[in-house]
DNA sequence: TATCTATGCATACGTTGTCTAAGTATAGAC
DNA sequence: GTCTATACTTAGACAACGTATGCATAGATA
């Protein structure tokens, strides 16, 4: 994931691949056009980061694939969440919302200096 | 730093210094101190985080730092923002917040499905 | 006096995630 | 037949973070 500081996506890519899939099925690339999109060209997942991370969260059961055909006309990889999956989309969506609070508290604390 | 998602701090942990010492000089411990105490403990940042930063931000010309003695009586190396942490300051707010941003957009993208 | 606790700094090492870069394959357009 | 966009894979380099350890000392306590 590319942009101002690339270290900031650490450990966000995983909720973002997850969040991507709560709405169904979809292949790496679709995931990667679909936050690009989503995001107004903000977040952009590299290949190198997008691949390693699917295969990643289906090793640890969190996505299942299986290989199908895109609407146009193509071999892709299809994921989606498993339970396992959904309850990881769960918690993580609560770090975040609890790990964004935390940033937020610091910053304005800051100001008020 | 530590909490649920260690990879989610990637990155910030410069934002969060940076951000702490725009009150003035800070040292090492007391940096951390008052990251925990405004986070309210979310936000835990590790001497092995802490303090290779710190020397990392400041061989970047973000900080200066000094030895001088706490309130305690104790030998502290305090560090202070240069005006080029000032401006590095500046711009990981924004990114942080075109981040932030992002990820909110993409989640709430989500939701409605 | 001795010991304990909290404070304070430093760093070697391992783990992990991300990016760059290279490779393969193919559908559809021209 | 060539080009472009789509689509997946993986090796290797790099960087940040945490664990663990070591060192030092002020103040309290026994």
């Amino acid at each position: 994931m590319v942009q101002r500081n690339p270290e900031m996506l650490r450990g966000t890519v995983e909720l973002l691949i997850l969040t991507t899939l709560r709405g169904g099925p979809r292949h790496g690339f679709g995931i990667a056009r679909w936050l690009e999109q989503t995001s107004d060209d903000e977040l952009q997942l590299e290949e190198g980061s997008l691949y390693p991370a699917l295969h990643r969260m289906e090793r640890r059961g969190w996505l299942e694939s299986e290989w199908g055909i895109s609407d146009n006309n193509r071999k892709v990889k299809l994921y989606r969440l498993t339970s396992r999956g959904r309850a990881r989309l769960q918690s993580e969506t609560e770090g975040w919302a609890a790990f964004a609070a935390a940033i937020g508290k610091v910053l304005r604390a800051a100001e008020a200096v």
